[in-house]
DNA sequence: GTGAAAGCGCTAACAC
DNA sequence: GTGTTAGCGCTTTCAC
């Protein structure tokens, strides 16, 4: 059994009351009495046991990251985000995948809730908003990262979808291009019909005509990305430009035309979205809408300790801008 | 504050160690009570304190992964290994990063025993082998992954980095190579002073000649495979074929040689390491040796768990196999 | 400035 | 089959 706080008390020759004390630095110890508690605690190795803490303060000083995929390459600049703030502030962190299930993302929340975390960040399929709902009831802090559910007011931090769309459309266009298609993302999460919006958007303001073969449904996946840039490419009039609503089917997109031997961006200019590593990898380098992940994942910690901290619930909903990057897979008409 | 015990108790008409019992499935409670609990557990929503339990049972159920960098892209897919499996066997995860540094590490470590986890996974950095020697002085359950300290018989699981660079090297050979030059990892990690003797092992075994400038020292990073390689391409007489002791930097080495205009496999052979997931996506793709990460992680979970439940140290070695995946970057002589 | 004692929510002897 | 009680390691109220 390790060292534990009576352990000092005893060769102190003081009671546990006064370790206490010295431990949490607080007032009413005489500085003999607190530099004796001192050596003691440094001469047996003494490390506080936060789990008894815990149960007596009601506070575990760590916090539940509900995430989809750590091995999505989206997802883990955020972890990192979360974690190195997270430990700044005191925290730990303690992380679940849900692979979008919502089955796994109850139990998750269950999990966490059993753990008695101070507060949970997460990133929730659409569908969820019960398990929310529920939590938010409980007065259990939570903010959402990345996916915000729609039409209710909990906490979030998010980038504006719509805005990141738009801007990359209307780069685009700026550049000369009229016949214009998109991939886009899984239409079932907020940031797919969001980013379809955007596009929408732009297309519009601009009166190009909005040709609805050129809209084509993905889901996210690389190989989506893969079929969807070949269907667009075989057809009678295809496209000189395309949104692709994620880097990962952009990836994908690039395979669908070299297997055709045409070539980016001379016969074909793409703009992707989101910046992971990849982008910058392939070739031609893929411009594209960059996300802060870091930062969505170190703000978010923040805003979720201000909540703890505070001891009141927040609305407060970030949004955080996204940056064209601009690379090699665009050409100028 | 949430429901306990207590609540369920008292609703139930029963003392809190019947209700305790009913939770844990023990025997010793007719059916009729236990039915009767069970109902109030649900009626109330009970979910059992975590915390509470974790202090009278001394487990916590709890795991700690303290890993370099959750960003880097290795890492994730192990992660992912590790969480499903400790989910699967009923434990949950806390997570660290250190960046490789020698404090951040000792951090980690602290927090880990702070927070009462039943185990930990760890991969240090090579110079950090006081730390290792202290936890199992005190008898704490670790298992150490993909890095292995060498001269200590603590648990792990890693790859055979010899026998994989080995085989990277003769698979070149085999390909009618003669000039082949090599790209280490970091040499103070061992992996990359493994990868590097794996190397000479078959240039030796095969006579060829082992060109001491043939030989860069990389870092693993992207930066450092591109620098290296340019020197290479640039020197008096440039090898045919390159092995390079991870796939970030062949990556970067991707860039050096476009970066001269010359082409791949044309001009210059390359195989790599790891098999992360930009191998598929770059062009030519990559031929690497694949490090069966996922598994890293699952399997280290249950080489864990075997120490904790088992309640007594392990000192087995486990060496997971690499395999050749066969691209396109390498060009038969 | 210091200590005794109760309590956080749970489990496990032990007694009945 | 069931309940009483002590205890896990810590914090905090209250008394001195």
């Amino acid at each position: 059994m390790a060292v534990t706080i009576k352990d000092i008390a005893e060769e102190a020759d003081v009671s546990v009351t006064t370790v206490s004390r010295v431990l949490n630095d607080k007032p009413d110890v005489s500085p003999n009495t607190r530099k004796n508690v001192l050596e003691k605690i440094n001469e047996l190795g003494y490390k506080p046991n936060s789990i008894a803490r815990g149960l007596a303060l009601q506070k575990t000083n760590t916090l539940g990251l509900i995430i989809p995929d750590i091995s999505n390459p989206f997802f883990p600049d955020i972890a990192r985000g979360v974690e190195d703030m997270a430990n700044q502030k005191g925290y730990s962190v303690i992380f679940c995948n849900t692979d979008n299930e919502q089955k796994k993302e109850k139990e998750a929340i269950d999990l966490m809730k059993e753990k008695q975390v101070d507060g949970i960040l997460l990133s929730l399929s659409t569908t969820n908003e019960k398990e929310l709902k529920n939590l938010r009831k409980l007065e259990y802090p939570i903010v959402q990262i990345d996916r915000k559910i729609p039409n209710i007011n909990y906490p979030s931090i998010t980038i504006d979808n719509v805005k990141s769309a738009y801007t990359a459309t209307k780069y685009l266009i700026k550049n000369g291009h009229k016949k214009i298609a998109h991939i886009t993302g899984d239409l079932e999460t907020i940031t797919g019909s969001q980013r379809l919006k955007g596009f929408k958007k732009a297309i519009f303001e601009k009166n190009l005509n909005l040709n609805k073969s050129y809209i084509k449904n993905g889901d996210y996946s690389k190989k989506s990305g893969y079929q969807n840039m070949l269907a667009l490419l075989k057809s009678n009039n295809p496209p000189t430009a395309v949104f692709i609503a994620n880097d990962l089917m952009a990836v994908g997109a690039y395979q669908a035309v070299f297997k055709l031997n045409l070539s980016i961006p001379k016969d074909i200019s793409i703009i992707g979205h989101d910046d992971i590593d990849v982008t910058k990898l392939v070739n031609p380098t893929l411009t594209t809408m960059s996300q802060p992940k870091y930062q969505l994942g170190n703000e978010a910690v923040q805003l979720l300790i201000n909540e703890i901290e505070s001891n009141k619930l927040s609305n407060e909903e970030i949004i955080l801008n996204t940056n064209l990057i601009n690379r090699n897979s665009i050409r100028r008409l």
